[in-house]
DNA sequence: GGGCAACGATACCTTCCAGGTATCGATCCG
DNA sequence: CGGATCGATACCTGGAAGGTATCGTTGCCC
């Protein structure tokens, strides 16, 4: 199977309509009814069901369009990592770190004072993100190394190493009556009058329906939380980057959240394992 | 990048020599030097270094030869995955699984028979092999499932399940002065005059060079052991498997081998799934 | 129910590139 | 210095990928 005609079949997929995925992929409608009919033929298998009106994706098209989509990532990638490798040494940043905006902010520091004073320490660039960024990042080449957070990041697919527990803490407007306490329960804030939890995006960057107000990174959740409009549960590392009209307060049945260094299992840069030893050592 | 020009080049990264390489693809030499080079081209990066003696791999060419046959590895699972899915159902094996041979032997029977009586639950092939194949073969799409061996199987770039944690015991033949012994340590058993530990094969099917015995299976290995030639330490498990001539004693500073259930981060099998609880509840 | 629009398939043509053969040029070896 | 080895180059050919025009089917709407 080409890589040509697994991007073929994703567009065709993903759009369900032939010809929008032709012009997607900048070529005529005919060539690509042709070249699906061919991988169909090669795979011996029946990929669309299609009507004169509609497209739809059989068994066996579902499978080859998850499947197929982390093949072409990993096309991809060795391509943007080889890339990488070939460019002159001075200026080209030895590792590319993703990890999401507003967490871990002191963990990131530490562990990047830390690395740079190794011998052989190369440059490191940080790319920061929303959640479900970084794993397409990581699995997409761009990046080497990832900070993520368990139970909210999969750590599917990636090497990981932990870095630490942390509980978490509800954070709320200042002077809001539940800031009096000294804890509270899930079952204290979920449902709170006025304060409803955010929606993040899930991995295609649409929203789940529901109420609560749409957020695409940490900044502007707490934002709305001091307007009054949210309240948020976070890691209680993220106490460090509250201010005056902010307060925490700790959520004992939250789950811990465990913040992880990852990176895709087959490298084999010396850079890496290098991060991955001082992040080790850090804790 | 097309698989077909990754293809081509893992193959005269392997050989390094252009010649035997287009014999092993069956085209012809001066094609095969060109898609190189256009590769390259492509890439903005030197991949080999040719005189017209030897050729060797650059940085980038190193870079690319463990990322591409990552990537091909993906675009191969992926098209045998489809293939599967698209079978008849009847007589389609709903589910591989890939275990070592003669490992967790009961954990094996216990797993099958629960998910049998699962509803929903599907026909389950049982590939076994030995070590280190496992991998390969979840990674090529050849299985769905594996049980792997902690520390012994690397659990990279799979989802995991741990279903149990056991001691190793050393396996002798029956009679040896330590057998009377209720317990040994590591140092005991190395280097013991006579009875060396055995050379597993590496990935790629040769063997490490040093003393011992190479064994290719469990059972191969237990038969060196009664013949006085090896001796062995393995999971605890294993003395279900032991008859007359042979005896384990527990190693009390052995690591301890965790039997973990592993599958394709993506995959989305509904039977996949099943099996994992099913796995997930029997421990 | 007939006309129309939307959509995928088919027919046919053109262009380009993958692959083949022959040969060159460089390097190592005896 | 001559021959052998090996990758690169020159040149040719067939097939496949892509384009345009058009067909056949199917909803839909007046």
């Amino acid at each position: 199977m080409e890589t040509r005609e697994l991007r073929y079949f994703v567009a065709v997929a993903e759009e369900l309509h032939f010809g929008r995925a032709a012009q997607r992929l900048g070529i005529a409608q005919p060539p690509l009814s042709r070249a699906i009919q061919q991988l169909e033929r090669r795979l011996g298998a029946a990929l669309l069901d299609r009507t004169s009106r509609t497209v739809t994706l059989t068994e066996a098209g579902s499978v080859l369009l998850v499947e197929g989509r982390a093949a072409l990532d990993a096309v991809e990638a060795a391509e943007r990592r080889t890339r990488r490798a070939a460019l002159p040494p001075t200026g080209r940043p030895g590792l590319v770190l993703v990890t999401k905006a507003s967490a871990s902010r002191e963990l990131l520091a530490e562990l990047l004072d830390a690395y740079a004073a190794e011998p052989g320490a190369v440059p490191v660039d940080v790319i920061l993100c929303g959640p479900a960024e970084q794993e397409r990042l990581l699995r997409e080449g761009r990046a080497d190394v990832a900070l993520l957070h368990r139970p909210f990041d999969s750590t599917a697919g990636f090497h990981t190493e932990e870095l630490g527990t942390e509980g978490q803490v509800v954070v709320l407007p200042a002077g809001h009556p539940l800031t009096v306490r000294a804890h509270v329960h899930m079952a204290d804030i979920t449902g709170l009058p006025g304060l409803p939890l955010p929606r993040w995006p899930d991995p295609d960057g649409t929203y789940p329906p529901g109420p609560g107000p749409q957020v695409r990174d940490h900044a502007q959740l707490l934002q709305l939380v001091a307007l009054g409009r949210a309240c948020a549960v976070s890691p209680e590392s993220c106490r460090a980057q509250l201010h005056g009209d902010l307060a925490a307060v700790p959520v004992l049945d939250a789950p811990d959240v465990t913040t992880v260094i990852a990176w895709p299992p087959h490298s084999r840069s010396r850079a890496v394992a290098d991060l991955v030893r001082t992040a080790t050592r850090l804790r």
